[in-house]
DNA sequence: CGACAAGTTGACGCACGTCAAGGCCGGTGG
DNA sequence: CCACCGGCCTTGACGTGCGTCAACTTGTCG
């Protein structure tokens, strides 16, 4: 699934108690207990070069994941290769638990960057809504807010001009990478091609690429080094409409 | 929050041993003390009229809701009046999870037709987490299958022409139909209004318009007495390139 | 009978798609 | 060292799918 361009790491470059994440104060707090479970849950880390493919629609997978470092996204294809991109994967963020419950994924996972993921074991999961009914309750948290999302994203989709769409992206995984700590300067460079922008819009390459050099003219955003960078996320966000993410302390796995 | 048009029944014209979906074969069995504790979850009946706002975007409710008759729809507002559809809302599906997980309501939901809701009080999902981990684990289920079908109708909004848009939506909604028993006899009238459908699709109401034409004159569909009447749903799919859903058998809460 | 909601249709314009060509840059190999 | 290549971004010309405007029809309800 994961092809050549995956490779496991035996040993733990983060164990959970080290969680390089979990200190950050969007991330709700651990009991004993729990922390115990989860570092048992845990099964090892996953590294994936920049490019792979995570998980692949059609396929079952016995794992799923959490994202510590790294980026990536979830996307559909359709049989004559039209692709739709359904959503981005920041550090924090689930991966797979649709495949967990339901059995074959109906999405594939790629890697925008170098990721390295935390693999947990599917099978496990029964145990966790056994006797551990607060990270229960986290998972359904967890994709209430993914379902939260993609609402969002419908919406932008449906009901937005092509350049509010590609203002509102941009600015939709600024402030999420924000909330995580990456973008520590505001020189954050998100690993992203027009391709996959157009993708995401639903747009074409053509006129993404001049959607996006309108936004470069106006000075909100920048494309540098084979990414975007942020000059002025409010303005983005002004341009688009939106409001932002109603960010509160939310849970990890 | 539902106005002078909604009402709450205080009789229970379902008591939750007589529940009219559990018998459907597409919906899993229940333990006997998973049936004590919904039965005592359940707070109470909401019966409400065609086009009544059940659910308001901004609002806090103090209840959750599975659906037991009756169709409605999930949709968000921009300031300016732009309306996207973000899903509908069938016998069996919970409304406003969300909600009740995340505080404030991202969503508003409607009903398309006279609905008849559980309903459930949001306080007592803490103790469903903690002493009935099979209705946790269902729940968590329920939450993931809304978000796959989020990444379809994200697909088609984004990827397909009108005109496959309008065949995905229209046998999307006549599948989910039939797969909770509506329409046994194929004559199933969904109670839609072509603006729904341009809402839904990111159309724009005449376009939609001549779009449902052409499949009306392919005789894939018919439109009689306000809604939709499906001829030829196979030829939807067709036509839209849909595979459509893997129904496997669900929970219901 | 008027009023209103919903569907229908034609005319016209624009936002976005498609096609085609070219530029920039880092990587690879002679 | 340069030659070549492939990935990505850019730009112009042109066509079309869909939006907007406006008018009309039909059915329903009081």
């Amino acid at each position: 699934m994961s092809g050549q361009s995956t490779k496991q790491n035996e040993t733990r470059r983060y164990p959970c108690e080290k969680c390089p994440l979990r200190p950050l104060k969007i991330f709700r707090a651990f009991e004993p207990q729990e922390l115990a479970f989860v570092s048992k849950f845990k099964r090892g880390e996953l590294s994936v070069d920049k490019g792979a493919t995570v998980l692949l629609e059609g396929t079952h997978s016995a794992h799923l994941y959490t994202v510590l470092t790294g980026l990536g996204f979830r996307y559909k294809l359709m049989h004559d290769g039209r692709r739709q991109i359904l959503n981005y994967l920041l550090p924090g963020d689930l991966i797979g638990l649709q495949g967990s419950l339901m059995g074959e994924m109906q999405h594939s996972v790629e890697a925008l960057s170098p990721m390295l993921l935390c693999v947990f074991e599917r099978d496990q999961l029964g145990e966790l809504y056994r006797n551990h009914h607060g990270l229960a309750y986290d998972i359904t948290w967890i994709a209430s807010r993914e379902e939260q999302m993609l609402d969002e994203n419908l919406l932008s989709i449906g009901r937005r001009t092509a350049i509010e769409r590609a203002a509102y992206l941009i600015a939709f995984v600024a402030l999420r990478a924000e909330s995580v700590g990456l973008d520590p300067e505001g020189k954050l460079v998100i690993p992203i091609t027009q391709q996959h922008i157009a993708d995401t819009l639903g747009l074409s390459l053509v006129h993404t690429n001049k959607t996006i050099r309108k936004l470069m003219d106006r000075k909100l955003i920048m494309w540098r080094d084979g990414g975007c960078v942020v000059i002025n996320r409010p303005g983005l966000m002004a341009l688009a409409r939106w409001e932002g993410l109603k960010e509160v302390r939310r849970p990890l796995v």
